[in-house]
DNA sequence: AATGAATGAGAATTCATTCAT
DNA sequence: CATGAATGAATTCTCATTCAT
């Protein structure tokens, strides 16, 4: 990164990141030829290069900026509550919600996290492992208050995390014959009532 | 393809299968090299191509059978059964007993699919709702016995099915921490008492 | 390199050799391109990889193709002889004749042995050294028969080893004006009497 | 180049070619980006180019410079003198000095100075053939008073020439083992003896 | 049927040079 | 006068595909 001006820089890097979204969404990352991506991000090939050192750069550029998008929003639902279920309910809706409004960051997350390198992979899976991190103890302070039974909360937090890309990935066969709501409350119920306490 | 003799052309096919996916299992289809592949399936670079017309024809092929060794062992379960509950949950216990014999060929379909043009695309999804269609009638034959509630049943088809690539994709987070037992219970559970009627 | 015919590896790389010098005669390794190369050297850009991994083995290939074609010309005046001050004349003369015939692979040897990296630079080295030694034992030996008097040998074999590049390296200066034979003569002289017992 | 205060130019051509050689001798001419010679100069990239044009002309300033560092310190001994030999060894002697201690220049000059372009080449080789024209005469003076005998004095001029960049090129193997005197000793030993009149 | 050598289009990346500020 | 961001042509290298044997 050759350039001094810490704002254009990322400026530039949204721009980029836009732009290589677009791309990946239609071929993936390895179909994407650096041209492409920099035509698409109103860069010039050249430019391309002053703000990264290495395709591999704008995968996880890519991925970072997702990862931001995605939790910019969770975040807010992440703050310890009064009452746990309830939370744990308002996560599941937003989570959904999420996968709706983000299924590009979420497919290409999904799709293509195995071909970034090491240094790169672990900083993703760090981000990830600090969502199931939460829905881990969420899991367990329902648990606690009576509301959930659950022999492996990690197992379940991993589910959970899970479902959070089936909306982007089954979209194909589930929209035409479902509405959105529909497919959120069936999930919701399902993992709901996989954790309730039977008494 | 030229070559006339059809059970050479189905054995050749296997032998690139074979070499094909022992190569896509680390770098993916694109990063994957025809070369690498005729050396994996021990089949000479010229060769390949008696068997194959273009790159895409080994992605296709790989789906193929990949998809017919997955069929094969669910098959078994697919006949009609006079308990519906029985067989949901044997279904269930063997759609995950695959998801961990053939976690290689699974993660591929789930990340590579996209890479396939249309009209091999068509016929992989074709076999998937063949599936999906599957599950949704015994959903709805366990609805009607009684056992289960549900008001949409494709939606839950389309869950389960997904949840069968569960384990491939986040083995890396659960396989440290858990046995194999664990989570299928913890997915049957989840499963089944989301549908279970509620009297 | 993923050709099996050896016979034909070696014609290739000839091929490769003679056309690399020809572009590095007057452009030099950095500035000569792969793709002049191939041209020069009468191989498509793509078969050229074939026999190479990379540009420096080109360098590499051209740096030894010179040394053998300067060592199998010495070589037969480096066995043993009974009259060590008559092979010292010699060896100088077909060392000077060699650099009269070979100007452009002792010039290219000359200034681009130091983009060679490790690994080449050592076995260079080696080879080079090998000359050395045998200039600095012939010497010995014409010390010991009385015809030398010298304090340094290896200093003069190293300040005879360089004058074996005079004569391509100042040719622009000294060939309008003398004959190769002068040349050779004065380079000769200077060397003899700068070494021979003064009573 | 559109500056107008010619001091200002001159300090800053000084600087280039201070932080361009430190460059080049790692990496040569080819190798060396602008970038880094702007760098290693601490000079910016644009402002760079308000004193040169090209990339060559940072070649030729190198050039310029490192003769000019030669010349400065061989002038003292061109001056006329009463003993043509005592003068002429002297004049090795400053040669083999400058040659240690100006190495780096000299390398560069021997192994880049093929690089430039006709009009600048001619410059350079002109400011050589200054020098050798004032050997070439220096070593006719000792013929004349008797010390030396010589029937190509333009010969031994090039020899002696040559020879002042044996110590930069061949350090690798000399200097291991023998001190500067001895080499430079042996030098002008081969050099004096194989010129002195014999009776 | 099988082999492997050949090809050239296209990939990622670098870098000299320009130019607006 | 100085700065550093922008550009695109050119570079090295890879790879799917073809074809003569």
């Amino acid at each position: 990164m050759k350039i001094k001006n810490a704002d254009l820089v990322e400026k530039k890097k949204q721009q980029i990141c836009r732009g290589a979204m677009r791309v990946f969404k239609t071929k993936g990352f390895h179909a994407a030829s650096i041209r492409e991506i920099a035509e698409a991000s109103q860069v010039s090939l050249g430019s391309l290069y002053d703000y990264i050192e290495k395709k591999e750069d704008i995968l996880f550029l890519v991925h970072q900026h997702g990862l931001d998008q995605i939790y910019s929003r969770i975040e807010k639902h992440m703050v310890p509550h009064s009452d746990p279920h309830e939370q744990f309910i308002n996560v599941l809706q937003e989570l959904f919600r999420i996968s709706i409004d983000l299924k590009d960051e979420l497919m290409f997350i999904y799709t293509e996290t195995r071909h970034l390198e090491k240094p790169y992979l672990n900083e993703i899976l760090r981000r990830d492992r600090e969502f199931l991190d939460f829905l881990e103890s969420l899991i367990k302070k329902c648990v606690n208050s009576g509301s959930f039974e659950c022999r492996n909360p990690a197992i379940y937090a991993n589910i959970i995390s899970f479902l959070g890309v089936m909306i982007p990935m089954r979209g194909w066969d589930l929209f035409p014959k479902h509405s959105e709501e529909e497919v959120i409350d069936a999930l919701i119920h399902l993992i709901d009532s996989g954790l309730t306490r039977r008494s």
